[in-house]
DNA sequence: AATTAAATCAAACGATTGATTCAATCACTT
DNA sequence: AAGTGATTGAATCAATCGTTTGATTTAATT
């Protein structure tokens, strides 16, 4: 029972790791089955489709990401009567789960952070997942419109959509500045990548208005 | 001769559309020869093979774009012995190009710009073509360091790739916040996101240095 | 008009995809 | 130990993919 991993989890680890790598277009169920050493017919037995493993993979992950968040966030709001939280700190509880804390091993970052990466890079086979996100997403626009009251609804949107392009291109890897910056320094240092994206969205966010 | 498009150009311009609309991976050669009312054999004489219709198809693209961004660089660089180029400028002359200006109808930036979002999402299948963008990008950095001289290398690097993230999900058309805003404001107003996403971006770049 | 090259055509190739079938096997209760 | 439902195995399904073929038509050259 212990040693043994039943062949649900066996097929949403080998997924896991091909979606990270390949991507989930370029996965076919037989390279999962092939990685999980399990029948095929498996798959549809306890998923049903590959719809559904896709859903099943990126749930198991996107559950403690979002709990990982609000945790951060919970953390800052309850601080808020003494001391009100800033913008940094806000942006850096939404990046740092996903871009460096809250792993095990290097290994399991890599894996994490390119398994989210596909979230942005194929958009069509993960359409379905996005929703998981919702909730937090709106609980830290609160956030974040509390301590800039200055911004508008929209001002507030359209920089938390450009805070997400932030966010997903750090987690991309084969981008011409990315191969550059692997040039340039060897491996990436994801606790530098964190402060340097929170450091450079913060920023943004705290920029002045303008009249569009 | 005139009112008669050649196969070539057929080819091209049905195959960019459905690029545009459903993406490399999603688009087959069938679907292309059907629109482009051609022989599924005309592709591969004329192309060789998938992969370099997509590099015909984004080489068609790039080139203009390349050459509008060094334009807009180019009267930067002549204007700096009266006037020093600011930031703004300079991240304006590497967005508006490809967000809102240089295109004859909102068709044909839709196109445009659903065409290069996909240099984002679909990486694999673009990887040969990110090279075009190369020398460019080489001379947005320069100009960008000259008037950021605090700036170290690794600064320029990591903060041009954000940028680069900023202009990627802009391009974007189905994440959750452009839905959401969608949803709010109605059509997207291309002028306001580049406004928005240059203001952004400079305050990124303008921010003082960290030690990391 | 004869010859040659360029371009297009219908048809089929082998490979791979997600999904399904149904018999064999397993784990567990009675 | 027998029986029962959950699970797995091997084989196969129809569909689609990018690519290739060889014949045929069109255009250019001599």
């Amino acid at each position: 029972m212990a040693s043994k991993k039943d062949t649900k989890t066996k097929i949403l680890d080998a997924a896991e790791e091909l979606f990270s790598t390949q991507g989930i277009g370029a996965t076919s169920l037989r390279t999962i089955i092939a990685k999980a050493d399990v029948n095929i017919a498996a798959i549809h037995y306890h998923f049903g489709s590959k719809k559904e493993v896709v859903t099943a993979v990126y749930a198991r992950r996107i559950t403690p990401l979002n709990q990982q968040r609000l945790e951060r966030l919970e953390a800052l709001n309850t601080r808020a009567a003494e001391k009100a939280p800033t913008v940094a700190e806000i942006v850096d509880a939404f990046l740092a789960p996903i871009l460096n804390c809250s792993f095990s091993s290097k290994k399991e970052r890599e894996r994490a952070i390119g398994l989210f990466s596909h979230l942005h890079t194929e958009p069509q086979e993960v359409a379905h997942v996005l929703d998981l996100f919702k909730d937090v997403f709106e609980l830290f626009m609160m956030a974040l419109s509390k301590i800039l009251p200055h911004l508008s609804k929209a001002d507030l949107l359209w920089r938390f959509m450009f805070m997400i392009g932030v966010m997903s291109i750090s987690m991309s890897n084969d981008h011409l500045v990315h191969r550059k910056l692997r040039e340039n320094g060897g491996e990436i240092n994801y606790q530098e990548l964190l402060q340097r994206a929170v450091h450079f969205i913060t920023a943004g966010f705290e920029a002045p208005t303008l009249d569009y």
